[in-house]
DNA sequence: TTAATTTAGGACTAATCTGTCCTATTGTAT
DNA sequence: ATACAATAGGACAGATTAGTCCTAAATTAA
């Protein structure tokens, strides 16, 4: 896939957090989605420093957006987590590939990296809220519950 | 970068290779293309494996291209490193994005993809040749020599 | 105040990718 | 035959990612 795995862990998570703005615990989360809990832990906590998410300790606490989803957007998330230039560089990864050297695929690279970019910054979690995660869960217990 | 860095290797190599048929050494092409020598010598015996690449050992030795450069796709090369499925999937991995589930990028995605895979059919290792590679050796030279 | 709950944060393990090293094995030349 | 040069292949080391585990700190409730 074009991102991590965490990249797309967290992108879940914000989408799964309730729309209320209520609290909601790491662990429900991970239950919820299908993700290893400690794990997720960790990527909402990087989420908080990059004030996606807001926390709080003790009972009653967990996680919450900082925003409503809709002004949040994907790009947003995935600079996040995998820094703002991630779409850079060469994807044959020639080092000196641009100007007056690219590679075979430089032109349609980048009409490509253009357009997935504009799609990052124009969808929002709240287009991944519609995405009615709930089948993930659905999807796993069908397929006959605990994994090796 | 989309590609792994072996694959990258992989392509540079083998656009490196001479255009005449003579057979060319690893250590050699590794040299002139700034890349790990004993790291190449894998990728270029995981190329002969693929059927891209035939080797003679020793002395007069070394690597060519079992078809001329015009003959040889990107997307071969790529399928040969990475399989053949390795665009396949969702962007942002989603386990139940497609059909009735797409995420918000699946569409977007979808033709980006069908136009990389479409550009990577068409391109050829005699493609990479017109790059004229040379100047990757050049620019590490101009840039100070050993590296950190 | 005490106990229970939950995030914060660091250390640790496992897997994969990148890269190195050493020892065959094969081929050429003397 | 012998020495030498090159690929073949496996074991090994380092970096990064994925994931686990344990302890500390903060908050609530009794």
């Amino acid at each position: 896939m074009l991102f991590t795995t965490a990249t797309g862990y967290a992108l879940r998570a914000l989408a799964g957090l309730p729309e209320d703005g209520s609290f909601c615990l790491a662990k429900d989360l991970a239950a919820r989605l299908d993700i290893p809990g400690p794990y997720l832990a960790k990527i909402l906590q990087g989420l908080v420093q990059s004030d996606l998410l807001e926390s709080v300790r003790g009972p009653k606490g967990g996680f919450r957006l900082t925003r409503p989803a809709h002004r949040i957007t994907v790009g947003e998330v995935v600079a996040a987590l995998e820094g703002p230039d991630s779409l850079d560089g060469c994807i044959m990864g020639f080092p000196t590939c641009g100007g007056d050297h690219p590679c075979p695929l430089h032109e349609a690279w980048g009409a490509v990296k253009a357009q997935v970019a504009t799609s990052m910054t124009q969808a929002t979690i709240r287009d991944l809220q519609l995405m009615d995660l709930r089948h993930l869960k659905e999807a796993k217990d069908r397929s006959g519950g605990s994994r090796p």
